[in-house]
DNA sequence: AAAAAAT
């Protein structure tokens, strides 16, 4: 399964395998560790031009590589390093990064103990000096924001007061949601400010932000940095995409991350995370990244073996409707989200389920910021039990009371074809952190049901049938 | 189709 982005013809390999021993990188130096890690042990040392030329050559062949199954694919983590100059190593402990004080104190204060399995790897590599660029793909719940925020945090220089640190995420709520943990991992950095850069936050024409850090969604940030000028991007030191495949791919937030890529320093660190990297975002995001250090945490299926998926056959919406009544006291247990196609269908779905006395919360891209903010809020705090969305959440948000995901419509993207990055994405709101998720996929028609199959092939796991009509079914389901 | 801007 799990598509081989990766994979050269064997010569190629080969051939690349070959001048690369001719360029003296020793294969000791390359060598997974206990982790599968990929490590080089050679020194860090002061390089010639012939050195650096050699580097870069070297480097293209890496990145080659990277693509081959050379690189021990077997284990769970894949790492990349761009210089092979430089040490590469895991970390086992918070400690020894060596961050300062405070920075450590506001790890331990938000109940990390140890690193993540991404944690161990990232971390080390983003941190060390010169600040290296990195493009890494780990799964829904693994610590990827923790991880992007304390490389922010460790860079940032307080004292200094205008952004120097910017993060961009692709929704409102995912940008107050990782402000959040920017807030309370920076909270024993007494001088360090945070600004969201996200709609409706206005500022008095002409003003500079003396904030830290930024972190904001693309429309208002590319406002700051440009016409606005709240920003200046050339001052900006650390840059990071969340959610990367869906800012960088051409449907998503493309021209406007681009565009504000363009504007930073060349010598910005930028850093790109995401769950999933769908094979011409990923070959893109090595394009627009210079020289990128690669983490891939493979595994999907674990996420898919800790998520239970059925689906409800159907003839029609309405018919939909009756099995999610039907469903509806399994999936109050605890939290549930319910994923819909368009703002339309969500905004009816969540009328018609008020009608038939069941408390819903309505959640899409064409309600008013404010009321945006106050909805997720109550989710949050599990005021509300059931959540009716569009794609606006598929990603990102974590609420760890979330036990069940309902497509009551199947992502499918502009063409109509299987979104298999957003049904992973969105399946991914539940089983975080290795608990247990129940996914329900409602199909209306022939056509959906074939989404649902090249989905399920996809992802090569069994997608089983579930009748509504069957108590003892349901009874089975929500336990 | 949804999201994303002080347009």
């Amino acid at each position: 399964m799990a598509t081989d982005s990766w994979a050269l013809a064997v010569d190629e390999q080969e051939a690349a395998a070959e001048s690369l021993s001719n360029l003296h990188l020793k294969e000791e130096k390359i060598k997974p560790d206990a982790n599968g890690a990929v490590v080089k042990t050679s020194a860090n040392a002061e390089k010639t031009d012939e050195e650096e030329k050699e580097d870069r050559a070297a480097q293209s062949l890496l990145n080659k590589l990277i693509r081959s199954n050379l690189v021990d694919n077997t284990n769970q983590v894949e790492v990349l390093q761009r210089d092979p100059n430089s040490p590469l190593y895991s970390v086992k402990s918070f400690e020894e990064l060596r961050l300062k004080p405070q920075l450590l104190q506001g790890v331990y204060a938000m109940g990390f103990n140890r690193p993540s399995k991404i944690q161990e790897n990232a971390l080390p590599l983003m941190l060390a000096e010169p600040p290296q660029n990195l493009i890494a793909q780990s799964q829904s719940g693994t610590g990827k924001t923790a991880a992007f925020v304390l490389a922010m945090l460790s860079q940032v220089e307080p004292a200094n007061k205008y952004p120097q640190c910017l993060c961009l995420s692709p929704t409102y709520e995912l940008a107050l949601q990782t402000g959040k943990v920017i807030e309370q991992m920076g909270k024993f950095y007494p001088a360090l400010k945070l600004a969201y850069a996200v709609r409706g936050n206005k500022l008095e024409r002409g003003q500079k932000l003396s904030e830290q850090i930024v972190i904001g969604t693309p429309g208002t940030v590319l406002d700051w940095c440009s016409k606005l000028k709240f920003i200046d991007p050339k001052k900006i030191k650390v840059f990071v995409l969340d959610e990367a495949d869906v800012m960088i791919a051409t449907q998503g937030h493309q021209d406007q991350s681009i565009r504000i890529q363009r504007m930073l320093p060349r010598n910005c660190q930028m850093l790109l995370f995401s769950a999933t990297f769908e094979d011409s975002v990923w070959k893109f995001a090595q394009k627009v990244v210079p020289d990128p250090n690669v983490i891939k945490l493979k595994r999907e299926e674990e996420t898919l073996d800790t998520i239970k998926q059925y689906y409800v056959l159907c003839s029609s919406r309405d018919e939909k409707f009756q099995a999610l009544c039907n469903l509806y006291g399994a999936i109050t247990i605890a939290q549930a989200m319910i994923f819909c196609h368009t703002r339309k269908t969500a905004s009816w779905l969540a009328a018609e389920l008020s009608k038939e006395g069941h408390q819903v919360a309505l959640l899409s891209g064409e309600m008013m910021v404010e009321q945006r903010a106050a909805v997720i809020e109550r989710f949050r705090e599990g005021k509300e039990k059931v959540l009716v969305t569009t794609n606006v959440c598929a990603r990102g948000i974590d609420v760890e009371q979330v036990s069940v995901v309902i497509n009551f419509d199947l992502p499918v993207d502009k063409d109509g074809n299987p979104d298999n990055e957003t049904y992973l994405h969105r399946i991914g709101r539940t089983g975080r952190f290795g608990k247990r998720g129940l996914a329900v996929n409602m199909v209306d028609s022939k056509h959906s049901m074939n989404i649902l199959n090249r989905i399920q092939e996809h992802f090569n796991k069994k997608i089983e049938r579930l009748d509504t009509d069957d108590l003892d079914e349901i009874e089975k389901i929500a336990n």
